[in-house]
DNA sequence: CTGGCTAAACAGAACC
DNA sequence: GGTTCTGTTTAGCCAG
């Protein structure tokens, strides 16, 4: 019986390897990174900041729109409706 | 009447208020379970181990088997023993 | 022997159930949150927009410090000297 | 020399960039996981399970074995059958 | 109203 | 040691 316990042994095996082989790239990236940071600092940077930059230039659109909805959501929340609602039931 | 456009600001700002002393509670009480994680940790106990237990705990028996046991299957499936299965007599 | 294993069994106990009451205390708590929320439903507001409010509390002293680390780091990050640098080595 | 304050801006700009496209890629490979999951699930297995099994997979045998036996140790120490071991033979 | 899905909190590990 | 990054768990939302 290729079928030991009623699952299919060869397509879970599939499953796990091809999700085994995504993440051995992923860790490759990783390290493509790590290796970019130290090349970096090779050349006098400061790897920390390095860091708060990149992760800033990844926040700074979504922290736009949050600001954004929030102040329609602080107008909605104390009752008063703000511009652009007209379109609201 | 102080209510621009129908909702009670005060009312408003009372449970903010409220959810916020709860939240700051809930907190008291999260870290007061780290409290005895760290304790447990210095008396010798392992952490992780101790969260899994308390974790084991926490599931119905029957689930508790039911996962083992899918566990188990998979891990059959792709030639690996199951835990403490190997040794079994 | 009361101990089985090596591991002394009432301590451990009484670590597990510390922590158990514990999470048990931070359950009702979290559940009073949610019949906050729900009563504040129950009143009319949002909950969503409630949720959203108080999250915009707890993170905007936060936000505001970083925003302010933000504009030294970009201009040291563009070997720009920002003001109030004159301390830096 | 175009470049204020001693620091080379458009090679600063460059480590950005590359750092920023190897982080798109990267999180390219984890939604392709996600995805395997995803498909892994269409079929009829255990998203959590398949998770521990690569995890497990991951783990020396040793490490998992040892692991396993403090958890067995600490679950008898409270009176808790281990996993599997009331019905092994 | 139950269960799946996505997003946030938490904890653990790694690196500096 | 402490800071950051990764992974896990959890909670809230949504669809069926």
């Amino acid at each position: 019986m290729s079928d030991p316990g009623g699952v299919a042994a060869d397509q879970l095996r599939a499953f796990v390897e091809r999700i085994e082989r995504l993440e051995e790239e992923k860790k490759v990236i990783s390290d493509d990174i790590k290796d970019v940071y130290a090349e970096a600092k090779g050349n006098g940077y400061d790897v920390q900041i390095l860091r708060k930059v990149v992760s800033l230039r990844k926040k700074q659109p979504h922290e736009r729109e949050e600001e954004e909805a929030v102040l329609v959501l602080y107008l909605h929340a104390l009752g008063m409706a703000g511009p652009a609602t007209e379109s609201a039931s």
